[in-house]
DNA sequence: TAATTTACATACAGACTGTATGTACGTATT
DNA sequence: AATACGTACATACAGTCTGTATGTAAATTA
């Protein structure tokens, strides 16, 4: 029964995209060996250089998909229809809730930016939460709610305090207790940003 | 003239540090083998296997170093007399200044994390950085100027938004102009936490 | 001064990455 | 339909790096 190459590449593609993304997720990148992955996902290292060029690459593939996913969940918060504020303080609790997964916080949040690098990370991220988030802020902006300010940084930043918020609660020892304290502290911040008046 | 092995064990490390510091500080944790380390300071790897362990914990003891110099530069400027939300305002600007060095940029904000993990890496800012805003943030809201707040979690929270923000400065194209917008955002932050009335 | 510990250097073993080469199968060409 | 060619791998290999085990000279202690 003759598969076609195309059929070949991609579940050969999506064995091991899946296979590293459970293993790095759990163990981190510098922690699986390469031939761990490709023995998991049923094939030889030889697949793995020749689909992704190098570990490394496998390893943004990985972050792609995550991210992907990352980004539907909370996209799907913010389509539905609610005020910009609501919305998106409700975006946010689904985005932090998201990050304590720990396959998120391994591969995301402490691995990919030293991997990647920065730059390269932070051009994956402009794509995908961070983009939704800058266009979240944009339309609260433009109706009003949101005093006014150079948006795409003010995203940045919130992002990255969303992301340590999670780190820290993910690695307490009473989670729910820093959730509450995080909330607080991010939820004064975000009053801080709508227009009274 | 025979040394005393206190001596001899003093320079060794130090020269190791020192060393490592500057290769992890331009290229990274990753990039730079052992090998290379100890032939820049004048030893084989043997004296760093012996005096810390593995390059694992080479690479916290120049952490460490990093962290002491960025406190005493902080806590300087904390120390001269002023009132709670300047003295804030202008030792975060200090802090900022340092984490541009791409030594700090490299070794604290980029690879410790994942070095040495978060947990450890947390802690250890707890005794440094993150130590000096709490007792900041105390102290300011000991004396009525902060409204009420969990300080130890907002601290952390501040740390990591300012670190984001310099490594944002860092990496623009026009580092002048992301400066002026971070420190925008970051002053309406620190207004909304300020206790008016 | 003899015994012991410290501070290394040297030699070695194992792991891992990336590359070069070989091969079977799908795909285009005539 | 037969042949040529490219793709998708597997296998074998070479190089690099880490950590450990062992040896040795100098310092410290008895």
């Amino acid at each position: 029964m003759p598969r076609t190459q195309q059929e070949r590449s991609d579940s050969t593609r999506s064995a091991l995209v899946e296979a590293a993304r459970t293993l790095f997720g759990t163990r981190g990148y510098h922690d699986v060996p390469a031939e761990e992955i490709t023995r998991t996902a049923g094939v030889t290292r030889g697949a793995l250089y020749h689909h992704f060029g190098d570990k490394q690459g496998l390893f943004r593939a990985v972050v792609e998909e995550v991210e992907r996913e990352l980004t539907a969940e909370v996209a799907d918060v913010l389509a539905a229809p609610a005020d910009p504020v609501a919305g998106l303080a409700t975006a946010l609790a689904v985005f932090l809730d998201a990050c304590l997964r720990e396959e998120v916080q391994r591969i995301s949040l402490t691995d990919a930016p030293s991997v990647l690098g920065w730059e390269a990370w932070r051009e994956l991220e402009s794509e995908h939460g961070l983009g939704l988030l800058v266009q979240a802020l944009t339309d609260a902006r433009d109706s009003g709610v949101l005093v006014d300010m150079p948006v795409r940084t003010l995203a940045q930043l919130v992002l990255s305090t969303v992301m340590e918020a999670a780190r820290m609660i993910a690695g307490a020892a009473d989670p729910d207790q820093v959730r509450a304290e995080t909330q607080q502290v991010l939820a004064t911040w975000l009053t801080g940003l709508i227009r009274t008046g």
